[in-house]
DNA sequence: AAGATTTGCAAAACCAATTTAAATAATTTA
DNA sequence: TAAATTATTTAAATTGGTTTTGCAAATCTT
């Protein structure tokens, strides 16, 4: 590995002092123009690496945004993720990428793993139970912090989200509208705010029509395609025998489409199924899925920009933005046939 | 924000210097058991941070790896950070993940970027046309890199990925074994080791088995689920009339099943069609999907430790492995039915 | 008890940049 | 031409740790 190549190094190559190959380096005007051009020069062919933890310890700025997530594997937050990508990208921030699988522990050790690294800033999906004390030491520590997907209660920093109790009205009233009378509800629990919400949101709905509400057609628990697959056996040997299930996203909306197939029966004809994201998947999905947009994109880019907006100084972003999602109708639901 | 706890905040509270904090707070057996003690408690109850940048840029270690794949969106990729993940994790590293897209470009910026944090090596998918000169400038300034999923040409570093033209060729017997005989290839191109390996690997089963190899039954292109959708239509309409395919990916294979749904056909019964990669989701598409294990989360850890390795001095590990790929064999494929 | 060892801590150099105040050089003004 | 102004450059302090060397005190030898 040849020598290192710093400041210096160009420094004495040019007889001049670091300060100003330092300052020609960013552009400054206090240094002469064919002195710039002399340096930048210099730096390219004597092949120079800013390091920046140098410079970041002088100025206490990093050029690093943390990003926690519960799991980029799920298209959800991966499409959340891409759109954060993008904002951060034409403002030169680099970003450190971790899952907390919704351990508080694993997300507490990243927040500090972070502010070890002097990280700017935070854009996060907190994990279930996330006390707000771990996100305020981050605060506290010049570490400002915005918050995707869900919400921590008694906390006053920005939230991106989509309008959870609204967006599966409307999946539920679609539903309703079609005929059916006897919805079940999978997935989802009510340790999240979006378990919460949504299981809210689809409960008032059928009071709001007339109908009645049966805790015992509600499948807590599945949140991914796998755990949708298992939860069709469950699904179809209730005792009510649901025309219709609003699944809680659309990876379990899709799983438990799959698990229905394999069970003989075919859905969006016999049962009527709806998810609720509209990850990309599900436009292709077989049977394409009705479902409802969340808004992934927009959450991503809003709380970046929210994020890099805390960190040039602003402090008008505070409090809970909600996104409000749309309906997509396609072809996993369908008029209700009465089961035998 | 509180003011900033730092090793002579501690240092001054006790009376001491900071040599003997910082040898303390690392467990060094040069300062006394219950200064230790004393220095410890103090620390954690003043709050303090430890600050990386300042330490690495002393120690010229800074705990950071980097990883970069075509896209972290792609499960196939998704499946293989995890494995990195959990492998990084017990040893203490922090990565910082980028897709490149295949931009050559974009990849060259992350490596600088990575360069400038002073990462202290990286595991790489390459982008198509990585010049070998990229990934050596990056091993000049010492920062080790490990290859995965593809390798690039004339490139003595360690790699592993999955044997593709050995994987593909099970896909191919398998299916020439239900009597298929003219099966088509889907998706993949020329300008990936991958694409081309695979490829020759379907070529030579073919000949091997003496069936003859017809250019036009290979649909260069597709390499997502919604590609694959697309290709459908393509594949239906090829005048050679294939009873079978043979697809670069799972998610390939997932989106051409779709398609076929979608064309009033039954894969797994009319059509017959192999993935590759067994992705987790493969096991519960619908038809449950006949494909090749491709050992994502082998190539992952094993990936992982080999750079660890090479981070802790050993240069042992160079060189290409190879993942042998297991047949999975499930629904999607069945005896050949001749088409009309 | 004198000399030799060991133990525990601190002083100071070092890592690679940024930044400010001061010095020097160049140009303008009177 | 001297003084004032402006344009460039630099010395030196600063950021927060790590690490080597040296010194003093404590402990061990004989």
């Amino acid at each position: 590995m040849a020598q290192k190549v710093k400041l210096s190094t160009i420094a004495d190559q040019l007889g001049v002092s670091t300060a100003t190959v330092s300052l020609a380096l960013r552009d400054s005007p206090l240094v002469a123009e064919d002195t710039r051009k002399k340096i930048k020069d210099a730096a390219l062919d004597m092949g120079y690496i800013y390091n920046r933890r140098a410079a970041s310890l002088r100025t206490s700025r990093s050029g690093i945004v943390g990003v926690v997530v519960h799991d980029i594997m799920n298209p959800f937050y991966a499409e959340i993720l891409k759109a954060i990508e993008s904002e951060l990208d034409r403002s030169r921030q680099t970003f450190i990428l971790s899952n907390h699988y919704d351990s508080v522990q694993k997300q507490r050790d990243f927040l500090e793993t972070l502010l070890q690294l002097g990280a700017d800033g935070v854009i996060m999906s907190p994990a279930i139970d996330t006390p707000s004390r771990d996100i305020k030491l981050a605060e506290d520590n010049g570490m400002p912090a915005v918050l995707i997907a869900r919400s921590v209660p008694e906390l006053d920093i920005p939230t991106y989200r989509g309008d959870d109790a609204y967006g599966i009205a409307l999946a539920t009233n679609h539903l309703i509208g079609l005929g059916h009378k006897s919805i079940a509800f999978v997935g989802g629990a009510d340790n999240t705010s979006t378990g919460r919400d949504r299981y809210r949101g689809y409960v008032e709905a059928l009071k709001k029509a007339g109908l009645k509400v049966d805790p015992l057609l509600r499948v807590s628990g599945p949140r991914t395609k796998q755990e949708g697959f298992e939860a069709a056996v469950n699904f179809l040997s209730m005792s009510q025998k649901p025309t219709a299930a609003v699944c809680w996203n659309d990876l379990v909306a899709i799983g438990l489409i799959n698990g229905i197939y394999r069970a003989g029966l075919v859905p969006g004809k016999d049962i009527s199924v709806t998810g609720y994201d509209d990850l990309i998947e599900a436009s292709i999905s077989m049977p394409a899925l009705t479902t409802v947009w969340n808004g992934q994109s927009m959450v991503g880019r809003r709380a970046a920009r929210a994020l890099l907006d805390r960190l040039s100084g602003s402090d008008e972003v505070n409090g809970l933005h909600l996104i409000k999602p749309e309906m997509r109708i396609r072809q996993s639901t369908a008029p209700m046939v009465p089961r035998t």
